[in-house]
DNA sequence: GAGTGGATTTCGCAT
DNA sequence: ATGCGAAGTCCACTC
């Protein structure tokens, strides 16, 4: 539907709505929220898009972000007044309302969509840890893992293994750069060990990279560090997963 | 443009992007990403939105967030191969690229958006700074504000004042539920600023709740504690805006 | 340009 | 339901 009149839009957007439709407005508008904060957006042409689940999106010509939304689960009303539509989008738990009132509609649109793709992302924390687990010895040779997401006192060790000396040693994985609090995590780590074992206990940090300084920090803990890249991890990920897809087809090892 | 042939779309698409429009597909597509991390998304119904500042936007039927996106600042190429419209989304630092594949295109539509509206957030941390600065007595009977500080690194002290048994009060504001990192944030503050002064000094944290067990950590450290919501806190500023806006037109006060 | 902290963060997972 | 931590977080701001 292109420039339709307000009440043209009216009728569509209400239909849409409770056919649970996916819907898009392209038009001039402005918007209110109010909720957890307070917001205003003075008039302006932006794209409105209205998902099945309840989730609401105002996006402005640039950005990344919407400048104005509301999360899924919410209920919508819609109404003209003086020649304007508006669209409400109230929810409960936080209760708050995103209010968007359009002047002018140039398109308009909605839509059945089916999508049952999977989405996978490699290369996560999570995923740092499978490689790692898959592959050992990209942490140090000789290195063997022997549990993962361990339960200690302050929270949970990312891989807990055995290196080349036998010495036990806490894995604590970063996916990104990591700081001083992810040393200082990792030495409670060691510390809490430590304290139930009576073997010698290393830390080992392993992360892409380290902030600024925080080499310091682990020389003067006892700490080890590992430069690994996720990238490098989403790779032996492919490639196990690729061995685990040959197997399943050949139907052997 | 609506059910245009991949080679249509493919043709409207380029000439969208090189002219900087705001582009709007909806259609049957997956989606490669490489960069920071990588991930494929199987074949399904999307919304894609690419703005004409070069970020891009892929929305399922569902959820708040795009599953995947490209932040702005993307450069953009389109081609053809088997009956698919491969757009190809790249940016360097960091260099990531997102490719999105259609091989049906259902709404193509491309538009010039002009959007100069201004958008104004309310009740955000520094509006309660200047809630209170605004009208001291919601944080206690007879508070009087001396001076704000809105960014000291490392920390910073919020707002400091004098009660109304003259006594200084070094005020740390949180917007949201305060936890015991604000507690020891505001003792440090007040700590450091007991011995430069040899007058009393009270902390006084400010925010909507506190968080579980926090309570304790204040009572402990002998600071004190004072519910506001920040939605107090945006009307107050609307109220003395309001109260601006009627001085300008009334021309006086 | 890198580092730090906030967000109407959202999202997922564990308790 | 609540709470905690991660995110391809993004974004704004300081150094």
């Amino acid at each position: 539907m292109e420039n339709p009149t307000v009440k043209e839009a009216a009728e569509f957007v209400r239909k849409a709505l409770s056919e649970r439709k996916a819907l898009v407005i392209v038009g001039n508008c402005w918007v209110m929220y109010k909720g957890r904060a307070s917001s205003k957006l003075k008039s302006g042409e932006r794209i409105v898009m209205i998902k099945k689940d309840g989730s609401v999106l105002v996006h402005r010509p640039t950005g990344y972000e919407p400048v104005n939304w509301q999360p899924p689960g919410c209920l919508f009303q819609t109404r003209i007044t003086d020649d304007v539509l508006e669209v409400r989008a109230v929810r409960r738990k936080p209760s708050e309302s995103v209010r968007v009132f359009f002047d002018r509609v140039y398109l308009l649109s909605a839509f059945s969509l089916v999508d049952n793709g999977q989405f996978s992302l490699y290369a996560s924390e999570e995923d740092m840890q499978r490689a790692i687990l898959v592959e050992p010895e990209i942490v140090e040779s000789g290195f063997k893992s022997i549990t993962y997401e361990k339960k200690v006192e302050p929270g949970f060790v990312d891989v807990y293994g055995i290196d080349k000396d036998g010495k036990l040693v806490v894995v604590e994985i970063k996916r990104k750069t990591a700081g001083r609090d992810a040393a200082l995590q990792l030495a409670k780590y060691v510390d809490s060990i430590r304290s139930t074992v009576s073997r010698e206990v290393r830390g080992l940090l392993v992360a892409p990279r380290l902030a600024k300084g925080v080499k310091r920090v682990l020389v003067t803990l006892g700490l080890d560090f590992k430069a690994l890249d996720p990238r490098k991890c989403a790779e032996i990920l492919s490639r196990s997963e690729t061995r685990k897809l040959e197997d399943f087809f050949s139907g052997n090892e």
